[in-house]
DNA sequence: CATGTAACTAACTATTTGTTTAGATCGTCA
DNA sequence: TGACGATCTAAACAAATAGTTAGTTACATG
């Protein structure tokens, strides 16, 4: 299972997860440089994390990626455990600063959902090592989750967005469906998490073809639809 | 991280998973009892890899809490990859068997899909182990879904069931969006496996009561409506 | 230049864990 | 009965791995 050799294989084989690489040389290292070599474990144990779980991830590994040393982790991070706790939340930040970049202010409240959706999906299709760490948390029974402090900032900014585009669409009447933020995004997160996060098993088992471009753009548009009618319509319908 | 003893008091703490019980008693043992065993084997192997994942099964757990041995498990399955394999196989099965209960044939359409939702999201509430090992096997990349032969018994009946109950929905003219079934299971399987995969992380991050049988009321009536709405309608709004 | 401190490394330890081996026990049927 | 094969077990092996230790190197500062 949890074999050497098709382990070392598989790392080869996988060249870009999405993250940074594995080693950092934007910025020039002079002489020693613990930041430097700090970061550098942080991103290799994110790429470790994602990709192997918490269980198969392994410091050596992370070590060699990030070109350090076993105990320097252990002097940088504790252990294993509190490494993994980093990880997590430096997962959260990359994944909300990205959130940041959307901006709804000038769209139609439709359009804005629209856009929305489609910046999620996108956002998921963009960052699938991000996906991969939230179920991992989720098999740990969010564990960890639950002892990082200042959570508030792993909320998404998105919610503070939709709750602005929820009003207006109120407001002017476009929207009948007065829908809670949380809930609302809590439904397109849905949406896109369960078919990106399946997708090694959804083709073989449904022959869905989700990873298809075609097949997701369709997807999609038809979601958007979907989702845009329902703030549309009063709850209970008719 | 893989701590031998915070594992073990886990593993007391979950009394139950919805798996049948560690060691099945029901059919009555006679002297040695090879079927028996082996049957128990793959039910512990079951939990083990629902609870702990691919890297964090242990044999040893699998064997005491199945009252075995673990060269008996050896050669009964081969090695941890191969039980594995077995595991997710035997739970395909179960969670099919289970959707095999569902009959819609008596329901008018809309009904037929609003019973679909609840069924389905009650079977996903009724066994989290299966969605734990979903989530695994995803994080494996499907690695050894793709190797199981007869792959189409994997398929869930509800496919051929939607079939029916859509065709039935387009010839009475109630349904207007002739949606392929396979991407009508995907839309509804997405609305509710990411608020029950991510119920441990979702309250911590947005304070979401995912887990609070009223939310859960409401969220599956909301999404219900949205559903049938969606089907009622012709793509691509009118 | 000497010295203190932080960055870094190699080698080691203790434990865990998948897997194997050699053998004991039991039911069966010739 | 007795011997054969299947069932089952205890003990041990070898590889892997989290974590530690003891020491070396580089740099800044007085």
């Amino acid at each position: 299972m949890t074999d050497g050799k098709s382990e070392a294989n598989r790392d080869e084989q996988i060249i870009d997860i999405g993250l940074a690489a594995p080693v950092d040389n934007s910025r020039p290292r002079v002489g020693r440089d613990s930041e430097g070599t700090k970061r550098d474990i942080l991103l290799a144990a994110m790429h470790e994390f994602s990709e192997y779980g918490d269980g198969g991830a392994r410091i050596d590994r992370i070590a060699r990626r990030a070109n350090a040393n076993k105990s320097l982790i252990y002097s940088y991070f504790g252990n294993k455990e509190e490494l993994y706790a980093r990880v997590l939340r430096e997962a959260y930040t990359q994944i909300r600063a990205g959130e940041r970049e959307l901006n709804l202010d000038k769209l139609e409240p439709r359009e804005a959902i629209r856009a929305l959706m489609k910046f999620t999906m996108e956002h998921y299709l963009r960052a699938p090592w991000f996906l991969r760490l939230l179920a991992t948390e989720n098999l740990r029974r969010g564990q960890t989750v639950r002892q990082i402090d200042k959570i508030s900032e792993l909320q998404s900014p998105l919610i503070t967005q939709l709750k602005q585009v929820l009003d207006r669409g109120v407001a002017s009447g476009a929207f009948k469906n007065d829908m809670n933020p949380v809930d609302l995004y809590i439904l397109m997160a849905s949406l896109f998490y369960f078919p990106i996060s399946n997708s090694h098993t959804l083709p073989v088992v449904f022959g869905a073809q989700v990873t298809d471009p075609k097949w997701r753009e369709h997807y999609l548009k038809s979601v958007q639809d979907m989702v845009v009618r329902h703030l549309e319509n009063a709850p209970g319908g008719a």
